[in-house]
DNA sequence: GTTGCCTTACATGTATACAACAGTATGTTT
DNA sequence: AAACATACTGTTGTATACATGTAAGGCAAC
């Protein structure tokens, strides 16, 4: 449905939520955002419906809709949502792909290579963070769409997203011995990034779904791992706001 | 959201369409849709997303909501998408499972097998045809069950579900070979879920998911084979209108 | 001082009036 | 007669007034 007021109430509202600006948990009130937006109330009403089957917001009857927050049961059972779809999405990129879709992994892979290096080397890795983490999704998404199943991404990409908002807006410092550790990781997802596009790339749908299926259960595990030790439920992650705007 | 009219609208649209009497293609009028369920059009609307969201219906801004129709190149991303998902909950349900889900399933495959027998040493099928359905979709059920991921069984239901709509209603009549050929059919799938049975009770997610993979393709390439057969676009099954009520 | 009920306030759910848009039919012009 | 423009009809999109339900706050009784 995309008529006009909708939409914009949808945008208006799911960028909020995205940017950080309502956290999760926050109240969504369809008087005031109907205010906000300058349009009257069943648009926003439509819009929060959309949003909820985003996966975004909770609505309950009579209480009214709240930014999504999830419980870790639920959190773990999304990870593993995403773990079962993308490394089937891997095996399918290694059988349809198009010489274009291997170039846009390609290119993804080489800025994350290239990202990755200066990120080590530097003292500082903040200002670069950001960009590593747009070609990581790059590469994800690319590898999606070589899949040529349209649906299959859609969901994947709805399942980014939500993660992306729970997981909270807590990007805390590090110290030195966890930037080693960071360094660490980052050298053991450019490998296992290199190893699923030389299975795509080698038409090899096997083993593009099981590096694919090692990757993301390390990337869950280190997730995980990271949320029990804040022990507040929702996972700290190091991005900001803009960077993950892959929307539709 | 529970609001109650809202509730009563969605419910009333939804058994419409589950049981054929709004096939698909047929244009869904909020206003005559209200008249009919006797509340106003804002609830109407309101189920409308509910049941687009469900991929129930499409809608289309200023052209109003219709029961959905899909094109083949969906049905296959569709059908591929439950593969990658069920497949995945059997290696789960491996697992996951309790001593309750592992009896849940067998008491699916015990009846299933009986009434296969019965079916295969009767002429005619249809009495107990529905009934075999549905213990085939208990089975189903009980192994998303056992795979302890409420997402995920949440979201198989709804591809089942969907499936059911856009395969249609026409339940043709079958000649004597296709009599023949529909008894090995099913002789094959009992032995294939009696497989994934064994390994889940096994406790082996590794062979649970291939078996489960294998029936699954399976089916999916006799769908599709049912589909270029009656070259309409829509698949033929045959299943009337109630036995796969499984609603959330 | 605490507890329980009742009242009150406010947000949501519902209905309906109004505006905008898509498709169709009709009429005029070439 | 054909083609284009225009008016018309019906349905959806939007706004707003009204009904209902929830939660909180105050009052009274213990």
């Amino acid at each position: 449905m995309k008529s006009v007021n909708t939409d914009v109430a949808y945008e208006h509202i799911r960028k909020k939520i995205l940017s950080g600006e309502y956290p999760p948990g926050r109240a969504l009130m369809t008087e005031l955002l109907a205010t906000e937006i300058k349009v009257s109330r069943t648009p926003v009403r439509d819009a929060l419906r959309k949003l909820e089957t985003d996966g975004l917001v909770t609505i309950r009857a009579h209480l009214g809709a709240s930014v999504k927050r999830m419980e870790l049961r639920e959190f773990r059972e999304m990870c593993d949502l995403r773990l079962a779809l993308e490394s089937h999405a891997a095996g399918l990129a290694a059988v349809n792909h198009t010489e274009g879709d291997l170039s846009e992994i390609r290119y993804a892979l080489e800025a994350m290579r290239r990202l990755t290096d200066q990120i080590i080397a530097a003292s500082q890795e903040q200002p670069l963070l950001s960009e590593l983490v747009r070609e990581d999704v790059r590469f994800h998404i690319a590898v999606m769409t070589a899949a040529k199943n349209d649906l299959m991404k859609k969901e994947i990409l709805r399942l980014h997203l939500v993660n992306r908002v729970v997981s909270g807006t807590m990007g805390g410092k590090k110290s030195s011995v966890q930037k080693a550790e960071s360094d660490a990781r980052r050298r053991l997802v450019l490998v296992k990034h290199n190893d699923i596009y030389t299975a795509i790339a080698a038409s090899d749908p096997v083993t593009a779904k099981r590096e694919m299926e090692f990757h993301l259960q390390e990337l869950i595990d280190h997730n995980l791992l990271l949320i029990t030790r804040t022990e507040t439920g929702v996972l700290a992650r190091d991005l900001t706001s803009e960077e993950l705007a892959y929307n539709s």
